[in-house]
DNA sequence: TCAAAACTTGACCATTTTGGTCAGGTATGT
DNA sequence: ACATACCTGACCAAAATGGTCAAGTTTTGA
């Protein structure tokens, strides 16, 4: 079980963003300087996280992104699911009566698998881009 | 994230054994018969639960395989270690003192992810092989 | 006006991981 | 002796990962 790197950067950068867009728009390109994430990396996380209303983008010389709601109403699941960073522990189709053995049932573990699912995402549902950045500033001190 | 199918058959097989090893060792072959796991992936999986001692082996005919220890002593976590299905949140080395990016210090969200991961490894550590049976009788009455 | 900054899109790709298979063993009970 | 079942290691196809590259479009400020 691993994090990907795309959600990890999703969440690194809109951190960053978060810190430094009370004035302006921030840029890309500031971002990858700051956090050390390659610039057409982050154009494809960042074209996501608008898809997914998120952020807002501000084009033009001196443009950049901007958060789209407030820190408090995003959650690290809101992100992770921008990016398609899911989790995913059962291995069969949860909407069907079918087992992962493709079996009429499910297996012996599946009830086990669907907890450590919920659990894990119990994490991320509770986790808002607020409480990181709080986090941050405290550890800044 | 996602659970690798090593970890999973592992954990299965385990609770398939755990069934029926009462009064003979279990085949292989019977695991992969029951629970539709390739024999031969199976055989992987299982030298690897030897070597770390989760398991003994019986050569020969009516040979098998048994528990090493008391369902009880077998957490999640010593299942998932012996096959080498890790939890890896941070993308930096721990022991070391910089950070993922290549900078002298920890990134902005590395706190973030080892309370990730700490927070998944607590339900491997609280759950033992004896839960999922009991778990199991109950769902079969 | 026009160049530079910055967003936008989509194709492309090398490497690693995953999820196995295959081919040969060796040990042991009957 | 022979069947059963463990044991070992090589091998491999497909998918996922973690990006790069190229070619735009839009907007601002000098
Ligand atoms: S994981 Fe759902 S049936 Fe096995
Ligand atoms: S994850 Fe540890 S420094 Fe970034």
């Amino acid at each position: 079980m691993k994090l990907t790197s795309k959600g990890r950067y999703a969440v690194m950068a809109l951190v960053d963003l978060a810190r430094f867009d009370n004035i302006n728009p921030v840029s890309l390109r500031d971002i990858s300087l700051r956090q050390g994430i390659s610039l057409d990396y982050l154009e494809q996380i960042f074209s996501k996280l608008k898809k997914n209303e998120i952020v807002k983008s501000i084009r033009g010389t001196q443009g950049g992104y901007v958060l789209n709601k407030n820190p408090n109403d995003i959650k690290l699941t809101n992100i992770f699911h921008a990016v398609d960073e899911k989790v995913k522990t059962v291995q069969c189709k949860k909407e069907s009566k079918r087992g992962c053995n493709g079996k009429a049932t499910k297996c012996i573990t599946h009830n086990l698998w669907d907890e450590l699912e919920i659990h894990i995402n119990t994490f991320f549902d509770n986790k808002s881009l607020e409480d990181l950045i709080k986090n941050n500033k405290e550890t800044r001190v």
